[in-house]
DNA sequence: AATTCGGGGAA
DNA sequence: TTCCCAGAATT
């Protein structure tokens, strides 16, 4: 008997090829909602290889909800240091102890509630709601979308709002047709894995026979392609300043990358890498005192960063006007989290 | 609806 | 270089 139903037929060689194609992963040897959860999160916008590592050193450190909540925040930035997005530990440290607080410690089981906890969307949810309780959510990320829009044509005029509702309609029907889970995991896999983003092997691709991008030779063009984004930049002078036998920290608190995470001393400046601007106790050093030529970069998505340091001595009293600046021995820095441009000049620099 | 949050891997 | 990654929150 033929069963010529294409949603069926999507899903049968779906499961099918996710049967041949196992990609072992070690949060998916649990069922335990709490670690489901913290792959998840730090999935998120991140490759699986690189996430890999921190996840296995975050269960280890905080094998439990409680355990997390009970941690200070300071700990958890520490864990998720160089992995980026950090707003995600804050809002996974805020989760831990709104569960442990008012929801009795026990992780929510209903796709609504887990979606109210803070750094938890549509994907999230529905991805622990179906790993973890077998509820029949479909995930939404980006090979889902890319997954989809080829194999059924969807493009949603190209607008990104059309086409995620139009992804996320099909594959709320699909996952009906096999157990939530498998389905999730497999469409996933099949995306990294087969259905990539850029030059699909799709001769070879055992879905290729329905496959609407493939037969339309469309598979470059959808899903639609994002818009560039444009990257400004900008420029920072570290100050470190070695002060007795340690040097001075501080903490980003404005409205900014890296929020809470900390640094040297920074001032920005611009292109011309003026010091009009720096505050004047270093000037007054600065005829003593000179910026690193080596410059030092991170490419940010939305920014790209050059940074140049200016490294004085001094055991003179220091005022610190603000509470974010602080005094750290060598010893201590392990206990401060840093972004990735930081900890490159503290390393370059022989400091950590 | 558009922007902004890191950092890295692959081509 | 460019694209985009097991996205979410904010504007």
């Amino acid at each position: 008997m033929h069963n010529e139903d294409p949603n069926a037929v999507f899903t049968g060689l779906l499961l099918h090829w996710h049967e041949n194609n196992p990609r072992p992963m070690p949060w998916k040897e649990t069922l335990d909602p709490y670690r489901i959860w913290i792959s998840e999160v730090i999935l998120q916008q991140t490759r699986v290889h690189q996430g890999w590592d921190y996840y296995l050193a975050f269960i280890k450190k905080f094998p439990d909800n409680k355990t997390l909540a009970q941690s200070s925040l300071a700990d958890v930035l520490k864990a998720w240091e160089g992995l980026g997005y950090y707003t995600r530990a804050r809002n996974l440290h805020k989760a831990a102890k709104k569960i442990e607080d008012e929801l009795g410690g026990k992780f929510p089981q209903l796709y609504k509630q887990i979606l109210s906890l803070p750094g938890i969307g549509p994907y999230t949810a529905a991805a622990v709601a179906s790993f973890a309780f077998n509820l029949p959510n479909a995930v939404v990320d980006g090979n889902v979308i890319r997954v989809l829009s080829r194999y059924f044509g969807l493009d949603g005029n190209g607008d990104v709002g059309i086409l995620k509702k139009e992804i996320s309609e099909k594959a709320d029907k699909l996952i009906q047709l096999s157990p939530s889970s498998a389905f999730n995991q497999a469409i996933m896999n099949f995306g990294a894995l087969q259905c990539i983003p850029h030059k699909p092997d799709c001769t070879k691709c055992q879905m290729n026979k329905a496959c609407f991008a493939f037969n339309h030779m469309r598979t470059n063009d959808l899903p639609p392609k994002k818009k560039k984004i444009l990257r400004k930049n900008r420029f920072f002078i570290y100050c470190l300043i070695h002060h007795k036998k340690g040097i001075f920290i501080e903490q980003r608190t404005n409205r900014d990358i890296w929020q809470h995470l900390y640094q040297l001393p920074c001032f920005e400046t611009d292109e011309n890498w003026s010091t009009d601007n720096l505050p004047v106790f270093l000037k007054e050093k600065m005829s003593k005192v000179s910026l690193s030529e080596k410059i030092f970069h991170q490419t940010l998505t939305h920014q790209n960063i050059f940074a140049r340091i200016i490294v004085l001595h001094t055991d003179e009293p220091l005022e610190t006007k603000t509470d974010t600046l602080r005094y750290s021995e060598p010893n201590n820095l392990h206990k401060f989290a840093f972004p990735k441009l930081v900890l490159n000049i503290l390393q370059q620099q022989a400091i950590i």
